[in-house]
DNA sequence: AATTTCTACAACCGCTCTGAG
DNA sequence: TCTCAGAGCGGTTGTAGAAAT
């Protein structure tokens, strides 16, 4: 799309580190007139700023819940855990840290606990890396999440939604569920429309469709069905390739059927099942602990 | 003491999503 | 339905300071 930058490199803005003096500004200027309207900030406030970077200002360093402080033990693990579960999206798992940034969060993860998990030797209190020779070259950015291969993190964005319907019948299912909010399946879980169901677990109201693009033609490859954990289960979601999960789950009785971002999966676009998912993330992560 | 190397993290960048008009 | 501004997100870069040489 043809948007305008948020700011032009040439308006003689500041960039690099904030002052005493910016900071002093910009907080007392929220303080006034509160957050949001980011782009006309600058301007009204009398800071040589892209609005941009004070909204990043203020919600890493200027905001007044944050967390100083290194990183604790405790935190380090919840962020290990919830990384396993939602991959490098360190906004929702920074809205498990209170008082913690997604910024913060990732350079974390990034500087610290990413070598650890790729097994760097001075993971173990020792600070220093093994010297860089022609062998040991420097360290690369810890992998990416591949979300398009075969993966076990979980692409939460539901928080509790249960139920399949037929594709075919979908058109007519936003009139159902406002007609008869009573629908109640086979199993007595409840009729959810997908695009009905928000993620109660971030705090943000976010279709389902978006996470589970059904008309998208890559959808095949993102999707989790007729998801019913228990404890055994969960102990295999975190330790085995969903593909594998759904190839030997498979049965009518849906037990465990279930898979993730991954080639194998059954197309649903051609198949008359449509995704569902039951699950809590507040329970999977409480319950992650003991799944090893 | 000077220089080089490395780490941590603040800040930037580009992209996507959302809602208003 | 379309366009665009506002906002948010995740990846990347820049740099100050510490540690090593």
């Amino acid at each position: 799309m043809g948007r305008s930058p948020c700011c032009s490199k040439d308006e003689g803005l500041n960039r690099g580190a904030w002052t005493g003096m910016e900071d002093k500004i910009l907080r007392e200027y929220i303080r006034v007139h509160g957050e949001g309207k980011w782009r006309n900030l600058p301007k009204r406030a009398g800071l040589k700023r892209c609005g941009k970077s004070c909204r990043l200002r203020w919600l890493n360093y200027l905001r007044p819940d944050i967390k100083r402080g290194n990183i604790t033990r405790d935190e380090e693990e919840l962020i290990i855990r919830l990384h396993k579960l939602l991959g490098n999206r360190w906004s929702l798992i920074a809205g498990r840290l209170p008082g913690r940034t997604d910024n913060e969060i990732k350079n974390y993860w990034n500087t610290t606990i990413g070598k650890k998990i790729q097994g760097h030797p001075f993971s173990d209190g020792n600070r220093k890396p093994p010297k860089q020779t022609q062998e040991n070259p420097k360290p690369t950015q810890p992998p990416k999440v591949d979300t398009n291969s075969c993966t076990k993190v979980f692409r939460t964005k539901a928080s509790r939604c249960t139920k399949v319907f037929i594709p075919q019948e979908a058109q007519n299912l936003d009139d159902q569920i406002r007609d008869d909010n009573a629908h109640v399946s086979n199993n007595n879980a409840p009729l959810v429309a997908v695009d009905q169901v928000t993620d109660q677990v971030a705090g943000i109201e976010e279709p389902l469709s978006s996470v589970f693009p059904l008309d998208d033609e890559n959808s095949s490859c993102e999707f989790m069905v007729d998801f019913k954990m228990d404890e055994n289960f969960l102990s295999d979601f975190l330790n085995v390739d969903f593909s594998e999960l759904y190839n030997n789950g498979n049965d009518e009785g849906g037990s465990v059927a279930s898979a993730t971002t991954c080639d194998k999966v059954p197309d649903f676009q051609s198949s008359s099942m449509v995704p569902v998912i039951d699950y809590d993330l507040d329970w999977l992560i409480d319950n992650s602990n003991t799944a090893h």
